[in-house]
DNA sequence: CGGCTGTTTGAGCTGTTTCAACACCCGTGG
DNA sequence: CCACGGGTGTTGAAACAGCTCAAACAGCCG
C-alpha cells in the first residue's frame, strides 16, 4: 500500500490487527502525553518491521515523511509467513534486539547529553546508514544528507525545543563543523569532530 | 549461577557470549560516558532475559542489586535450546517487544516530561508489578514497595541528579502522596494522583 | 508580488543542576 | 554501651542550560 506525506497509518492506542514492513520512504513514530507532548521514539526506513506488539494495540502512532510504500500483513499471519519464509525468523529477532540497543543509546541521548551533544548524535546517526561499514568516527570526508523531518520533528526526537535545535544548528555552522542547504539537507564538514561531541569528548 | 551484591556479570563493549535468564533478586542495567556520565537503562526482574543482541558485544552492564541468581546459556546453543523447548520462542518474542513498548514510555520520560513526573512515572512502574491485574490508575489502597536501588541509580535512571530526585521524594512527602521508611522502602498513598501526575494530568 | 508556513534570532525567565554544608544510618572498635 | 567514622541521603543558595514568549526573517507557491 502507498501512504501519502502526513498520514497516520498506525494509530497509537488502536487496536493492532496489522502490522507493516516499511519498502519505500521514511516514516516517523511517535507518542502522545494528554496535553498534547510529543516524543518521537524513532523514525522508520527501508525494511522496517512496525506495529509489532505484545499487547492489544500500537504502542505509537507512525506518519508518513513524504511519501512511503508498506506491505501489510495481518497479525494472525505471521506464523504462516514464518512458516513459508523460515529467514524471516532471524530477521524478525535481530530486527528486535537491534532495535533494543538503538533503544538504549537513545535513552542516553535523552537522559544525559546536553543540546550539542544531542544534536550531534541525531546528526552521526542520520548519516551512519549513508557512510555504511567504516566507523564514522574517523571520517574526513563531507557527508551530505537529506533531513526529511522537520525542526519541530527534529526537537521532538531529541527533548528539546525547536529554537534550541535551530539555535545548536547555528552553533554547529557558525565552528565550521556543518553547512546547511535549505533547512532539509545538511553535509557534515566535520564528521569526526560531530561524531566526538556526540560522545561527549572533548580534544583540544 | 549465583551474583553477589553489586558484582557486574555483563561488561559493556566485552565479546557477547552468554546470554542470561535472571531467576532470582533484580538487576541494574546501565551505560557509559566515556567521561563517567551514567545512564540505567533498566532494572532486570525475575524471568527476563539478559544479554541477547545482534551485534558481537554486550551493550550494556549488568550489576546485581543485591544478591542474584541466574541461567547462563551460551549464544550458540540458543537454537538447540529453542528445539527443545518450542514454547520459548514465543517468550523470546513476547519479552522483545514488551521490552520495545517499555521503552518507549521511558524515551517519553527522559524527553519530555518533568521531574515531578519522572519520579511519579518511576514509583508507578515500580508498583505495576505488585498491584497486577487491575489498573493503578483507580486504585486508591495504599501500596508499599521495597526499592533495592539507591538515590544515585534513581537519578541516572530518571535523567535527574540525586539532589533533585530527593527534593522531589520531599515534595511528594509534604503533599501527603507517599510516605517514606529508611530510604529503601515507600508506600504510595494516593496511587491515583500520582499516576494522574505521571501522565501530566492535573485534577482540580 | 502578497500570504502562508516554517525557521531563525533576541531577551528574559525558570526548573534543574551545581556546589557546599549538614543530618542520618549503621557497623566498628574502644 | 556509646563515641567514632564513612557512606548515603537531605537541605540550602547560587549559577546556568535550555525554555518561553515575541518578533523578524526566509522560503515557497499560487
Amino acid at each position: 500500500m502507498v501512504v501519502s506525506s502526513g498520514r497516520c497509518f498506525i494509530q497509537e492506542g488502536a487496536p493492532a490487527h496489522d502490522f507493516y514492513v516499511l519498502t519505500g520512504g521514511r516514516a516517523k513514530l511517535f507518542t502522545l502525553m494528554p496535553d498534547g507532548r510529543r516524543q518521537i521514539v524513532g523514525f522508520a526506513e527501508l525494511g522496517d518491521f512496525l506495529g509489532l506488539t505484545s499487547s492489544e494495540t500500537y504502542a505509537f502512532t507512525a506518519e508518513a515523511l513524504g511519501d512511503v510504500t508498506l506491505c501489510r500483513f495481518p497479525h494472525s499471519a505471521i506464523d504462516r509467513l514464518v512458516e513459508r519464509f523460515p529467514r524471516l525468523r532471524g530477521r524478525l529477532q535481530k530486527e528486535a534486539s537491534s532495535e533494543l540497543v538503538k533503544m538504549q543509546s537513545r535513552l542516553m541521548v535523552l537522559g544525559r547529553k546536553t543540546a550539542r551533544e544531542r544534536l550531534a548524535s541525531f546528526l552521526v546517526e542520520q548519516a551512519s546508514p549513508c557512510c555504511g561499514h567504516h566507523a564514522l568516527h574517523d571520517e574526513q570526508e563531507p557527508i551530505t544528507l537529506p533531513l526529511p523531518m522537520s525542526r519541530t520533528d527534529i526537537a521532538d526526537y531529541l527533548g528539546l525545543t525547536i529554537e534550541t535545535v535551530s539555535r545548536t544548528f547555528g552553533l554547529f555552522r557558525k565552528e565550521g563543523l556543518i553547512s546547511v542547504k535549505g533547512a532539509s539537507s545538511v553535509t557534515l564538514l566535520a564528521p569526526g569532530v560531530l561524531s566526538d561531541i556526540a560522545n561527549g569528548i572533548k580534544r583540544d
